[in-house]
DNA sequence: GGAAGGGATTGATCGGCGTCAAGAAAGGTG
DNA sequence: CACCTTTCTTGACGCCGATCAATCCCTTCC
């Protein structure tokens, strides 16, 4: 079976591997740090799990019964309180981890921002492949502590930035995130920093807002002000242009001159 | 030497193993998932560093050149922008890792809330540690994935909490990692609830209003809030007297009735 | 291609928190 | 204890972002 990514429009084989010059996805992170005998393991008791864009992956409370690793696709972490207010305290990308398999239940929810593919393992599994590959372990600890440094950037964003500096670090962050690299074929070259996405903005203004803290009218006015600005352009629910990513990057750090 | 540990008031011997019934510190995370021999080995390549209540443990920006575990007292975790904003993205506390390994340059400065007390490794000593052993590593693959929980949970607080559910939010935090467990020796028992922080409350205001994403005027506020609803006492100022934490975690969460 | 529905935009208004400024405690020092 | 510095509190005021409500415009589903 092909899994076409949703974000890329690559096919991702069964292997586990891909090849997305895109988004760099070229070994997972279940590849990485495994020997040649670690990978044939880790296809052996893996599966696969497609979750459509909207779907809901993991249900914060519910059990955990497995992890795994993003293959293509962008998975959003949400946090609800009682009363409903919802933020999105994550946003993961292919090759990274998903899971809590330390926790008895999750303590958070995830949801496909995108069509997303995940390569998963049930926790005893996951277990037997950490033990035998030390390599893998270590991974996994790279990849967490890097999405704790990310966190904390968050946080940073999240206590500190006015609102018009909070979406200008969101786009960034997506621009960093899906439009750099060696990539964004489909998309425009970073000509004076400029990158688009025409309909497929991983994040519908709704999200946008609980990714910032901030309310969707809010979202829509600052918006208009970085039109304004001649920064960014917007095109459809889901359609983004940036024109200057440089200067956006200035002012989601207010060193405006 | 002994160091005495500012918060509790035990002592830590230079095995690296503390006995403080207050905080739980039994044995640390570096001893965690170590061998006998493991530990004989941590204990040869560690050292110990003390750094002073205010004091900088590192500096955001500077090469990497150590990691560690915090044997006792409260390390704060800031980020700061280029116009001198700062806000405070965790609090550590003993048993828990202090490290980037895996960066170039740290990401975030770390300052002593208490004075504290550090068992460092240098870069290749901690590899050498983690690469002979296997349990180490997922000794500290646990913590790190606890405080990115830790961390977005957080985040929660920064992005949809108001001033007040912020305040609440800090002193259960506070209460519930410094003054539960089988604990609390020299602080009231847990009347209902009560706990007692009579000087050595870890943080100032300032700090606090780092950690909340707030203005100190705000939180001097919503102190004042719940004094007048007799929730809390306050008395200089690192004094603080929990009365009623049920109520205040019900504040916290909007859950009231 | 047209209609229905959900998401996004825009406007008007309100309130919570930030800002600025003054004064009061607290804590440290000789 | 008296003095000085730092930290915290309190007040007055303004603004940013939330709220409420109406309209627009994409999307998709006939």
């Amino acid at each position: 079976m092909t899994i076409k990514c949703a974000v890329h429009r690559h096919s991702a084989s069964r292997t586990g591997k891909l090849d997305c010059a895109y988004c760099g996805v070229r070994e997972t992170a279940a590849c990485r740090g495994l020997s040649e005998a670690g990978q044939s393991e880790a296809n052996a008791v893996s599966y696969r799990k497609a979750v459509r864009q909207g779907g809901v992956i993991l249900r914060e409370g519910d059990p955990v019964a497995w992890c795994g690793v993003i293959m293509s696709g962008v998975v959003k972490l949400v946090k609800t309180s009682s009363d409903g207010r919802q933020q999105i305290v994550g946003l993961q990308f292919g090759t990274e981890f998903l899971g809590q398999p330390f926790e008895q239940s999750w303590r958070l929810s995830a949801e496909a921002a995108t069509d997303v593919d995940l390569c998963c393992f049930s926790l005893g599994a996951f277990d037997g492949l950490r033990g035998r590959n030390p390599g893998f372990e270590g991974a996994l600890l790279k990849d967490a502590m890097a999405s704790l440094d990310a966190a904390r950037d968050w946080m940073f964003v999240l206590g500190r930035k006015t609102a018009e500096e909070k979406l200008a670090s969101f786009l960034v962050f997506i621009a960093e995130r899906l439009g750099s690299g060696q990539a964004a074929v489909k998309y425009e070259p970073p000509l004076a920093g400029g990158i688009a996405f025409d309909g497929d903005l991983p994040l519908s203004r709704t999200e946008i807002s609980q990714f910032l803290g901030l309310r969707i009218e809010t979202v829509s006015r600052q918006f208009k002000k970085l039109k304004s600005l001649g920064l960014v352009d917007t095109s459809g629910n889901r359609g983004i242009r940036i024109f200057n990513l440089k200067r956006l990057r200035e002012l989601s750090e207010s060193e405006l001159a």
